[in-house]
DNA sequence: TGAATTCGGTAACATATGTTACAATATGCA
DNA sequence: TGCATATTGTAACATATGTTACCGAATTCA
């Protein structure tokens, strides 16, 4: 492993408080593999076991939910320094509840759930960082939920370039996934999103310019969010 | 703490593979409270911070996210020895995205974060058993976000009936929740579930006697579950 | 036992979203 | 540059579920 890898491992929240030559330790002493995967390969399916933790050293990888019929809902993306369903690991059925897909070529690191254990016993921030990590997923994903359950497609939409805006600074968003796979992060039809952005566009809310989505009225915005009609 | 409680306590999946006595050593090494709560209490408003883990000692209580205008979704229920919330405990914001009401009288216990970080450290076991009690969190919420966007109200009725006939060891089932109850934990509306119910009925499928729920066609609800028309 | 309350079924209607198909752009590649 | 492909918007229609309101049955409680 190059030391660009371990700066990309120290950046990974599992590691996080540890130093490079702590992170280098630990990874000399145990068993580990890195693989690559092509751009739209299947890097495990949905039922596959999970026995190896895996952390992302290059690339983007997405985790959906396929039905039988050939839908999918993305339940979220992972980039560069990611660490891949930590929680199946330890749980009582070791089997992914997602599949998961190499959005571009990837790179990743994979360490033995024996070592994971060890490491929890012998370093207190890993696994506390292990935990918090664990804790994170299972909010993210409660949130999820609620957000599939009572929020509407325009509401979504208002949500998600509301959070945009803040992290851009800007009320001029450039949006980082096509409207497909938007929809597929939403869990709604593409064209059903089109036809909510289209209304937020016709009502002066928003208005589209190329790749950016340009805020014209945040306070309807949050009034969408929360519900206003 | 009496040795009742005590062996609620041990009952409960986090002390999974600790005898009573080592059980008896840590609660007396460390802080712990027990409290009651009618019927009906709010014992945390989603929100809430969430500081010492609850461990549920007599009664039963409900998971609930709940939206504005008053809807909800029951996430769980959880009954005497489950352990509540344990991957909220360590989380980054550890703000609780659940609203927990007490179904019936109620008491817990209350151990403080602290103790738990400590026990996790000392105990393989202990440490072991949460973070497979977070794991099984995870896919759960994985398994229920599938149900909520891919599941008709037919097929989740169809699925549940399944699980509690294999559950209960026969075709004739006795629902444990009434209508509005299955409705919250399905999320769907209660006449929508009604609906539901009666189409099963008119094709054959399901008979109603009284509390009683008889599955007159096993292969339709698995032919149900599995998507064919 | 009777009154009050809750629970569950039903029906008519409203609504949000999905489905399908097609056209218009935009994008990438030869 | 031009062609092929992928992406996006749009419209007409289908459908599942929500909403509201009402009624009768069951349950609780005095």
């Amino acid at each position: 492993m190059t030391n660009k890898d371990i700066s990309i491992v120290s950046e990974c929240s599992l590691f996080s408080g540890l130093n490079d030559s702590e992170i280098k330790d630990i990874l000399d002493l145990n068993r580990y593999n890195v693989k690559s995967y092509h751009k739209d390969a299947i890097l495990r399916f949905q039922g596959d076991e999970y026995t190896d933790l895996m952390i992302i050293l290059d690339g983007e990888i997405n985790a959906e939910i396929h039905n039988p019929d050939g839908k999918k809902i993305t339940i979220e993306t992972l980039k560069k320094s990611d660490a891949v369903a930590t929680g199946i690991l330890f749980a009582s059925d070791n089997t992914l509840p997602v599949t998961v897909v190499a959005k571009t070529d990837i790179r990743v690191l994979l360490i033995p759930k024996k070592s994971i254990i060890s490491l929890c016993q012998k370093n207190e921030k890993f696994l506390l960082n292990y935990l918090k990590d664990e804790g994170n997923k299972i909010i993210f994903l409660a949130e999820k939920i609620r957000l599939f359950k009572f929020n509407s497609i325009n509401q979504k939409i208002a949500c998600h370039l509301l959070s945009l805006s803040k992290k851009q600074g800007t009320e001029s968003i450039r949006l980082p996934y096509s409207r497909e796979q938007l929809a597929d992060l939403f869990g709604v039809a593409r064209p059903s999103l089109s036809r909510g952005f289209s209304e937020l566009y016709d009502q002066g809310i928003l208005k589209s310019e190329g790749k950016i989505i340009h805020i014209l009225d945040i306070n309807r915005i949050k009034e969408i969010i929360s519900g206003v009609e």
